[in-house]
RNA sequence: GGAAGGGUGGCUGAGUGGUUAAAGGCAUCUGACUCGAAAUCAGAAGUAGGGGCAACUCUACCGUGGGUUCGAAUCCCACCCCUUCCGCCA
C-alpha cells in the first residue's frame, strides 16, 4: 500500500510513477483523493460532535456526583439527540474510508527511480550473464525424455492423481529433489546467514492482502474448505510461495530496530492455479500447479533496502554457480514487474534441451509496499515508528532448477552427471538408468 | 466436536458504569551521583487519525463486530483467537 499523504501531496509524481507500469493504475488516484477528502470532512464535523458529547457527559458525571439529580437530567435532555448526528456522520466517514483503502490497495508499488522503463519482458535489460552455453557434441534432450529414460518423473501416473500440471517424481528423481531442497537450505543457512524457518502451507487471507496477491490475483490460487462444508472455502489458501507465509511472521508488530536485519530462508511447495497461463496441459515441468521452492526472506532497515537486494540477488546466483549452470541476471522493466515491488531482478538460468533460459529466481525489494499493508514497523533509535523494507527472492524455484540440471549435466549415454556440491546429499555422483 | 478458563500498552499485570490513556512491575529515554559504568534517586514516555505555520488542540483505540446509556475496558449479544481437560486422530 502506498502511503496516502504522498498520494495527497503529490499526486501527479504518483500518477507519473504508476503510469510508466502501463496497467492504467493512475486512474485510481482522483477516486482515491475524492473519497480521501469526503472522510476528512466528516470526520471534522463527527469529531467536534464527539467533543461536545464527551464535555457533557463528564459534566453530567460530577453533577451526578454531588447528587444535583435535577441539573444532570437536563444535561441529558439537552444531549439527547446528539447520538443520532454522531452515528450518522460516522457511518459516512466509515464508509468514505472504506472506499478509499479499497483503492488504494489495488495500487500497485511504484516503481523505483533505477528501474529501467519499459512495456513488456523484451525491454527488461540484461544485467550480466554468468558462465556461457554448455556445448554438446550430441543433440541435448529434452527434461522430459530424460525424465521418462531415467524414470525421474511418471508424468502419466501424476495426471491420473491430480490432472495434467502435477509431477510425481519417483526413486532417483523424488531423491534429486529432496538433494536440491537440502543442499539450498544448508547453503543459506550456513554460508548466506539466514535463518530458517518451515512454516503452515496454508495461510488466511490476511496474508494474502498483506503481501500483495489479494485483492488484485484472489483468482489465482487454491481456496481450501475443511471437508465439504462450503462456507468453510476461503478461510485458508494454499501458499503460492512460502513469501506468502514468511513475510507475514511480523505482520501487525512493532520490532525494536536492534533487531533488523531479519533474514530467513525456508522450503515449502507453492501451489499455483496458473488459470489461463500457457504451459500447463503440456507434458513438462516448466509450468505446474505445485513445484518446490526454497524462498528468502529479508525484513530491513529502508536505508539499507537497496544494498540488501544486492546481496539477496548474490545469494541467489551463488545456488546456480554451484550447480555449473549457465545463466543470465535481467531487471525487470517498468511495465514487468510484480504488483508488490518496487524494484525486481529476474534469474533466468539456461535449459539446452529447450533452448530457452528459465526464470527460477525473483529478488524483489517491495521497499515498505507491504510492511504498510501488515502494519508491521520498527521503533527506530530516537524513537519513532518507521515501516521496513521487505525483500523477497527465491533461492531458487525447483522444478525449473531440476530442468537446467538434466539438461545441462546429461551425458551423451543418457545420464546425468551430478554437480561435486549436491553429490553428498544425492549420495552419487551419476544417475543411471 | 464437548467442557472450563482467558484475550488490557513494546512486554507483564491491576482494574465491574463517570478526571481511566488506564495502577504496579520490566524494558526504554533524560537528569543527578560516578573518572566511566553498574546500582540508587528524580523525571519523561502509548498508537493511529483529523485541524493548525506553530505553540497546541480534538477524536478514536482495552480480541473483532453490534447493542444498552448522556457516558462503556467495565453491562448485554454474536463472532474470532489462545490455554487446559475430554473425544477423534498422524
Amino acid at each position: 500500500m502506498l502511503d496516502i499523504k504522498l498520494i495527497r501531496e503529490k499526486p501527479d509524481f504518483v500518477r507519473q510513477r504508476l503510469a510508466t507500469r502501463g496497467a492504467g493504475d493512475e486512474s485510481l488516484i482522483d477516486g482515491i483523493l475524492q473519497a480521501d477528502e469526503q472522510r476528512r470532512k466528516a470526520l471534522a464535523e463527527v469529531e467536534t460532535l464527539k467533543a461536545t458529547r464527551n464535555r457533557v457527559s463528564k459534566e453530567i458525571g460530577a453533577l451526578m456526583g454531588q447528587k444535583k439529580i435535577a441539573e444532570a437530567e437536563a444535561k441529558k435532555a439537552e444531549t439527547k439527540d446528539l447520538g443520532d448526528k454522531i452515528a450518522a456522520l460516522d457511518q459516512q466517514a466509515k464508509a468514505a474510508e472504506t472506499k478509499r483503502d479499497e483503492l488504494m490497495l489495488r495500487l500497485p508499488n511504484l516503481p523505483h527511480e533505477s528501474v529501467a522503463l519499459g512495456k513488456s519482458a523484451e525491454d527488461n535489460p540484461e544485467i550480466r550473464v554468468f558462465g556461457s552455453k554448455p556445448e554438446f557434441a550430441f543433440k541435448p534432450k529434452s527434461h522430459v525424455d530424460l525424465c521418462e529414460s531415467l524414470k525421474l518423473i511418471d508424468f502419466a501416473r501424476a495426471a491420473k492423481l491430480s490432472g495434467s500440471g502435477f509431477l510425481l517424481y519417483t526413486n532417483w528423481g523424488a531423491r534429486l529433489e529432496r538433494a536440491l531442497i537440502q543442499f539450498l537450505l544448508e547453503l543459506h543457512t550456513r554460508e548466506n546467514g539466514y535463518t530458517e524457518v518451515s512454516p503452515p502451507f496454508m495461510v488466511n487471507p490476511e496474508c494474502l492482502m498483506g503481501v500483495g496477491q489479494f485483492p488484485k490475483f484472489k483468482d489465482q490460487y487454491y481456496g481450501v474448505a475443511e471437508g465439504d462444508k462450503a462456507d468453510e472455502l476461503g478461510k485458508l489458501y494454499l501458499i503460492p510461495t512460502a513469501e506468502t507465509p514468511i513475510a507475514n511472521i511480523h505482520r501487525d508488530e512493532l520490532l525494536s530496530e536492534k533487531q533488523l536485519p531479519i533474514y530467513y530462508c525456508g522450503y515449502t511447495p507453492c501451489f499455483r492455479g496458473e488459470a489461463g497461463a500457457a504451459g500447463v496441459g503440456t507434458r513438462g515441468m516448466i509450468r505446474v500447479h505445485q513445484f518446490d521452492k526454497v524462498e528468502l526472506i529479508k525484513i530491513v532497515k529502508p536505508e539499507d533496502g537497496y544494498a540488501e537486494h544486492e546481496k539477496m540477488l548474490a545469494n541467489a546466483e551463488r545456488v546456480l554457480q554451484l550447480l555449473g549452470l549457465h545463466y543470465r541476471v535481467v531487471m525487470l522493466c517498468t511495465g514487468d514487474m510484480g504488483f508488490a515491488s518496487a524494484k525486481t531482478y529476474d534469474i533466468e538460468v539456461w535449459a539446452p534441451g529447450q533452448g530457452s533460459y528459465l526464470e527460477v529466481s525473483s529478488v524483489s525489494n517491495c521497499e515498505d509496499f507491504q510492511a504498510r499493508r501488515m502494519n508491521l514497523r520498527f521503533k527506530s533509535e530516537s524513537g519513532e515508528n518507521r515501516f521496513p523494507h521487505i525483500l523477497n527472492g527465491s533461492g531458487t524455484a525447483l522444478a525449473r532448477l531440476f530442468v537446467a540440471l538434466v539438461e545441462t549435466h546429461q551425458q551423451a549415454d543418457g545420464s546425468v552427471k551430478i554437480p561435486e556440491p549436491l553429490q553428498k546429499f544425492l549420495g552419487t555422483d551419476v544417475i543411471r538408468a
